[in-house]
DNA sequence: CTCTCATAAACCGATTTGGTCAATGAATGT
DNA sequence: ACATTCATTGACCAAATCGGTTTATGAGAG
């Protein structure tokens, strides 16, 4: 692993970022070596060389993508905010700021937790839970649902968010990192409507 | 063809599940002939023997979900309904009984769109634009916007509420299809809750 | 003028690919 | 009872692709 890392900076992320972009669209199995020197520009002997097997690889990139989403977590989340939409909008900047260092991290991840091949199933399992109950964690723990007005079912108000922001990060969308500022920016805008018309007015 | 059409409905409901199924996930080229027959529960051979060529096939795939869209927007889309939500709730509708029918065509759709394979983009150039086109139609054209309270980015609610149906819909998650109404009565409240909390009162 | 080492093309056996074919066997007509 | 049809499949085919290795090259460091 030493052989990759020495290589400039540039080109481990051109790397990766095929490599991510691969494996997340169209899983293990079907994804070949192959295909992912030839987006990064290499030749197939060179990935062997940096990361030994396939396999090797592509726990390499697990850990890898483990570690950026945790760090982004680590400088961003705040557990004092209890305000919901502040929670949903760090939860979306620090989802924002991951793609922006590897735009295709969501997408190889959320790839990960549905792979079912049988070389690789066995290295994932315990990383899974652990993901899952930390995502919860995260979004629900000790949010104040005191703030909105009376008859609106907050529950349902969560939904819509989560629906939103699958739709907002749409991983086949072709998302072009250009357009990332703008997309979020929109739907910042949309929370705050939603916060206006669904607090009461004290709070506004 | 006849071949097929022969088969008892229950059987090639099976098989074109499975190879939208497929097709949808992997898309042309990564999709092998074996995982349709597989999934389907069939030899490889009948699949040749029912459509020709994978080519056939993936081409076959197209044209019965484009008919099963196109056959229940004419069931089911009313343009005399300009109120915003009602539209909504109508394209919701009319997608939640597509899927219904054949739980894979809009991720197969969808794929089909993103398809990049030279062995069939020429097939699908024509039939892509024409979808296009159609689908803003549907939900743009004619619409009342005047119903909002004032200061409300209409333009914003929309895209929330692509955002929405794209996650609710999301190919990826393993959406069961006795969940569907589950979900969809939640979509449906959702869209109340908006309506409840965006419109001038004069309109509730 | 070496020695090292990143790199890619050529190569390896094994598997998989799209597609065919012969053999089976259940049904049908006579 | 026998012949015919035909859906179905496992075996098969050449060609491509698979994960992975080896060899040849060439630029850079000592």
């Amino acid at each position: 692993m030493e052989k990759f890392h020495n290589l400039p900076l540039e080109k481990q992320r051109t790397i990766i970022n095929a490599a991510l972009d691969a494996f997340g669209t169209n899983g293990y199995k079907k994804t070949s070596v192959n295909d992912i020197a030839n987006a990064a520009g290499i030749s197939k002997a060179m990935v062997f060389h940096y990361f030994g097997t396939k396999k090797d690889l592509y726990f390499y990139l697990l850990n890898f993508c483990s570690n950026i989403v945790m760090e982004e977590i680590k400088n961003k989340f705040d557990n004092t905010i209890t305000d919901f939409f502040e929670r949903i909008t760090m939860a979306t900047t620090i989802k924002v700021a991951v793609i922006k260092k590897y735009p295709a991290t969501l997408t190889f991840l959320y790839s990960v937790y549905y792979e079912t091949n049988d070389e690789v199933i066995e290295g994932l399992a315990s990383m899974m839970s652990q993901g899952e109950t930390f995502r919860t964690n995260i979004v629900f723990e000790g949010m104040d649902y005191s703030k909105f007005k009376d008859g609106v079912d907050v529950k349902l108000v969560m939904k819509m968010l989560m629906w939103m922001s699958e739709g907002f990060i749409n991983p086949s969308k072709s998302l072009q990192v250009e357009d990332l500022d703008t997309i979020s920016n929109d739907f910042h805008e949309s929370l705050n409507l939603l916060k206006n018309n669904l607090y009461k007015e004290q709070y506004l």
